[in-house]
Parts: C-alpha cells; structure tokens; sequence
DNA sequence: CATTTTCTACGAGAAATCTAGTAGGAGCGA
DNA sequence: TCGCTCCTACTAGATTTCTCGTAGAAAATG
C-alpha cells in the first residue's frame, strides 16, 4: 500500500487536510528538503492516493482515500500476516505494554459492547 | 520494517516454525522461483531478522523476531500513522465488516476485561 | 557410473524508493 | 525595475526491492 516516507505524507493530509507542500513539510516531524516533499506528494498523487486543486499560486493536496479505508486494509494485513488470522491475539498486543491505562481499556470495551449491541438489533 | 515480501515469508516461519526454502516455497500463497524465495531468506538474515542452521545439506531458517514483537511495533506504527494515536479509532475498523460474529466480539470483550483485572491487581 | 534432482552461492536487471538539486516562472518589497 | 522568495516541473543518483538465472556441489536414482 504505502511506502514509510508516503505514510508519513498521508499521516498529515489525515490529520491536519488539504495542505500545501510547505504546509506537509512543516508538518513531517522529519527535516526533508522542499522538494523532497513536493516528490513524494506527486508519487503518490500519480498512484491516485492524492489529488491537488490550485491555490493561488499553489498546490493544495488532498487525500483521496479514507483514513479509515487505509486502516482497515493495513489492519487486514497485519491480521493476517503476522497474527494468523487471529484478532484476539492482535488486541492482546495492542493493550499490551504500558501505555495505556484503566480509563482507556474501559473505552475500548465500550466500542465492543456498542458492537455487540448493533449486531444484535440488526437480526 | 519489513518489506511486502519479506512478510509473506516471516509469516510462513511463523506460523510453520523452522522451515528448509523449499518448505517456505510451498507454503507460500504465491508462485515464485525457488531462488527467488532464496533470496528473500538470505536478505532477511543479513538484515537480522532471521538466522539459520543446517539440516543435512539444505539451511532451516528460524525467526529471530517473535511475532508478538513484530506486531506490536507494526500496530505502534499504524496507531500513529493512520489512527492519528486513537488505539480507539483502531479498534473501530477492526471490528468493522461482517468478517466477524457475536462470539468473536464477546471474546474480544474478554480479553480487555481479563487485562483490567489483571492492571487492578498489580495496583 | 551416468543422470537427474536438490541445494546454496553469486550475479544481475528492472522497478520502486528516497532524497535532493537545477531550471524557470510568478509575485513582492525596496 | 532589481533582487529575493516561493512555487512547480523536471532530472537524477544512491539504495532497496523483487524477481530470477547460472554455476557448481552434493545427493539420490537408475
């Protein structure tokens, strides 16, 4: 799907919208020369990840693909390529470590029970 | 971390455990030559990943990065990247889509209920 | 023993990635 | 108007990825 350095492209068009390749630039944690950035926007905007409409003298990118769309398809990946198949044991590692606290567990389990909730009204 | 490729393969040792070339070739969905699945092998050894030893004449090659550790570094970077940092947002799309049914929802509820405990007791 | 099969080692080419420089236009401040 | 800044377009080199072929050794097969 993505390569690292277009991830990190699409992470700002998600997060922060349109931009412009000083704005994307701005926005990279990473220190990338000008045209490093403007490169990596017109790959991806070759490949139909991205579009651009004018602004002033300017390109404004946008994203074309959902950031939800992206992340199923990566989750899907990853399921299946190194959890076997098994989103038990990909849950186990997301709330693994010691990043994350009672509070947040509480949310997540919420999001099932809503889940459970709606599969149930839908049959 | 790892390339397209270099998953499929990772994800043949780890879900088969040791494996010859020939093993992997066989077990992996697509057809490749064996020289090219070769290949694969050899870069990920140089690269550390895995490591090798011999049996009879052929190499068995054997992961050297558990899965688990894999998985939580390649959901860190999706959390991140595409979830803007909502482990939330990351569930949402996990559970989305009709792959899943009210038994795998419950068991996913029980794995968060079980940590809670567990962050409860060590407290 | 001769042939075929099965391995690894090495080489290699095409394509993709990653990074950045140069060229040239358009606008703006002095 | 001159020079500076900001922008896109184009080019390009180094590195990585992806794929496979050839060579040559070793083992199995007849």
């Amino acid at each position: 799907m993505f390569t690292g350095r277009e991830l990190d492209v699409m992470a700002v068009l998600w997060g922060h919208g349109a931009s412009t390749v000083a704005e994307v630039r701005a926005r990279l944690g990473v220190p990338l020369a000008y045209t490093t950035v403007l490169t990596v926007l017109r790959t991806l905007e070759a490949k139909g990840h991205i579009g651009h409409e004018s602004d002033g003298k300017a390109h404004r990118y946008t994203s074309r693909v959902a950031r939800d769309e992206a992340g199923r398809s990566a989750l899907g990946r990853i399921v299946e390529k190194i959890f076997g198949g098994s989103r038990e044991l990909l849950l186990t590692q997301l709330v693994d470590g010691n990043g994350i606290d009672d509070a947040e567990l509480k949310r997540l389990r919420k999001v099932l029970t809503e889940r459970l909730k709606e599969a149930g009204e839908s049959r």
